[in-house]
DNA sequence: CAAAAGATACGATTGAGTTCGTATAAATTT
DNA sequence: AAATTTATACGAACTCAATCGTATCTTTTG
């Protein structure tokens, strides 16, 4: 079977490389390590080396023109989260997304969140 | 540190036997491996295997009163369901539960799930 | 009762994910 | 130009998840 658009499913410490990524656009590997140091004690080499393997994934495309490779996610945020959805709703709430929906929600969903929710269900009605 | 309420976080293969203990009730093994070889091809050793790791990290309890087995989740689905949310919602949410929401509706959101959703902010707004 | 069937326990294996050390090459600094 | 810094590549080690075979014990059956 192909695999491209399923094959989109970072593990874990690809998505928090991914989420550097997404917030800084294109960076070297170096100024994804500074990032992530900030908040792990996650060694430059393994930064590096995760790096590589989401690029054999295809995860990442990379410019090596450069002799620091500067790296980018292949896909957009907005891809991966509904990817990650789409497996969650089909693992963990039986193929209803609705259902998750309803689930996320509760009481300390705050005034705005609703508000924002409810814009949303009239643009999706219309 | 303390490990009891963030340890209810099922593997994959996990979730898909907790999938079944939820739907079922208290069943031994065999009814397990009955229903999962349905649409898996799983032998029943692994079936069993499983099970008893999830009896060791407390996802399941276990009757052993009888001969065979007999196992049951040890948390609701709502409670598994609301812990894989927040796990999805820190990791690739950025912590922002209607984010998620809002992400996982689209143009596929049928009008009853609207109208579901709706009942369920009218609810939380009161 | 002996044999077959059914159950649990226990390892062994395989693969993926994560981490990092070391080797090596390139660039920069002194 | 030598020394230092900075990069990539590579592989080793370790853990965890998943799968299953085999041993052993219990129950049922012929």
């Amino acid at each position: 079977m192909s695999r491209d658009r399923k094959n989109i499913k970072p593990t874990e410490a690809e998505l928090t490389l991914l989420n550097v990524l997404w917030q800084m656009g294109p960076v070297t590997v170096r100024q994804v390590h500074d990032v992530v140091s900030e908040t792990q004690k996650t060694g430059y080499t393994t930064v590096l080396k995760i790096l590589q393997i989401m690029h054999e994934k295809t995860l990442v495309i990379r410019d090596e023109s450069n002799r620091a490779h500067v790296y980018a996610a292949a896909h957009s945020q907005m891809q991966t989260q509904s990817s990650l959805l789409k497996d969650l709703v089909s693992k963990a709430f039986g193929g209803s997304t609705s259902n998750l929906v309803m689930r996320a929600l509760d009481e300390s969903t705050s005034q705005e969140e609703i508000a924002d929710i409810r814009q949303l269900l009239n643009e999706l009605e219309a």
